[in-house]
DNA sequence: CTCTCAATCGAGAGTCATTCTAAACTGACC
DNA sequence: GGTCAGTTTAGAATGACTCTCGATTGAGAG
C-alpha cells in the first residue's frame, strides 16, 4: 500500500510530467487496496476537478502503469483495475461480491503449503517452459468471502458478476 | 482435450436438448485447445449453419459452461473464452500474440519447480485463507511464445494485446 | 395426427468499458 | 511572440457482450 509520497517519487522519476490530473490520480492511488476500477478513479476525481474528462483518466492511469507506478490488472470481467501495490502478490476475487484482495506471500497458507509457494516461487525472473519465455506468473483466488458465507446473499459493497 | 463423443456424452447427462446448434458447437469445441472466443466459435459455424445468430452461440456457449460441458475463460483482455479441457490446468499467454496454450501439472518444469507444484497444489478442495473460502486458483503464465521470441515482430496468427 | 407448452432460437437494439480523433491548452525553449 | 512536444478534453467510435421479444421446434398428451 504505498504512500502517496512513494508514487509521486516513482512518478517524478519517470520523467512524466505532474499534470494535476495525474497527481490526483496518484492521490486516488495512494493507500487504496480496493483495487479501484478506471471508473471509480474517474469518481473520486470529479468531486475536485469538475471537468475532468474520462479519457483524461484511461490516458493518464495507462501512463502511469507504463511508466511503472502501478500496474494494470486485467483480472477477468470486462473492467480494468489499477494497483499502486507493485509489490510481487496473488489476488483472491470473491465470486459473490467482486471484491479484490491481496494475497500475500507471508499470508496465511492452505495448510502445508505457501499460497504463493514458500520459496522461489515468486521471484520475478523469467522462467522457461518448453520455449515459453515466462515473464510474470498470476495467481488468482476465486471463492466466497466471509462476508458473502455468512449472509447467503452477497452484501453488495461492490459490484456483483454484471 | 475432449473428444466430441465426450462432450456430447455430457451434454447428454445435463439434460439439456440437443439441438443442432449446440451439437455444432461441441464439433468446434471437441479437440480444440486453441482457447476459442465466442467469435471464433460461431466463424467456425456459420459455414454450416448460415443463418446462424450470434446470440445464439453465446447462450449455448453459456448453457454448456453453466451445464459443466465446458469452461469459460475470463484471462484478462476483452473477450471470453471457451475451454473444453475441464482437467486442473494453468495457461501460459503470450504477450506478443495473445496465443493461449494449457500448462499441466506434468508439463516440463522450471528447474527445480513443476508450474503446476508438485503436489497438493491443484487439488480442487476449497481452502482457507483467513475467511476467504478458495473454491478455484487459476495460474496465468504471462511471457513470450517461442515464435515471438524469435521473430522480434509477433507473428500474428491470434489477436496481439488489443 | 393435432394440440399444447416449454425450451430454444434469431434479429436487432441496447449497454458498457474502453479507445480513438481532433482540436485546444500548457509550459519550455528559441 | 513563435514553435513544439506533451497533455487534456469532448465526443464519437469500437467491440464484446446482453437483453428483448416474437418465431420456431419438439416432446408428450389426447
Amino acid at each position: 500500500m504505498p504512500a502517496y509520497e512513494t508514487l509521486l517519487e516513482k512518478l517524478r522519476a519517470s520523467g512524466l510530467k505532474m499534470t494535476p490530473q495525474r497527481l490526483a490520480i496518484l492521490r486516488q492511488l495512494a493507500d487504496n487496496d480496493r483495487h479501484p476500477t478506471a471508473q471509480d478513479v474517474y469518481d473520486g476525481m470529479v468531486a475536485e476537478q469538475p471537468t475532468l474528462s474520462f479519457a483524461t483518466v484511461y490516458n493518464a492511469l495507462g501512463a502511469l502503469a507504463e511508466a511503472g507506478v502501478c500496474e494494470r490488472l486485467e483480472l477477468g470481467g470486462t473492467v480494468l483495475r489499477f494497483d499502486p501495490n507493485l509489490d510481487p502478490h496473488d489476488h483472491a476475487i470473491c465470486d459473490g461480491c467482486g471484491s479484490i484482495r491481496d494475497v500475500h506471500a507471508d499470508d496465511d497458507a492452505p495448510p502445508g503449503r505457501a499460497p504463493a509457494a514458500r520459496a522461489g516461487a515468486r521471484e520475478r525472473k523469467p522462467r522457461e517452459l518448453t520455449g515459453f519465455h515466462v515473464r510474470r506468473v498470476e495467481r488468482i483466488f476465486r471463492g466466497l468471502c466471509s462476508a458473502c458465507r455468512r449472509g447467503g446473499a452477497p452484501h453488495d459493497d461492490h459490484q456483483p458478476g454484471r
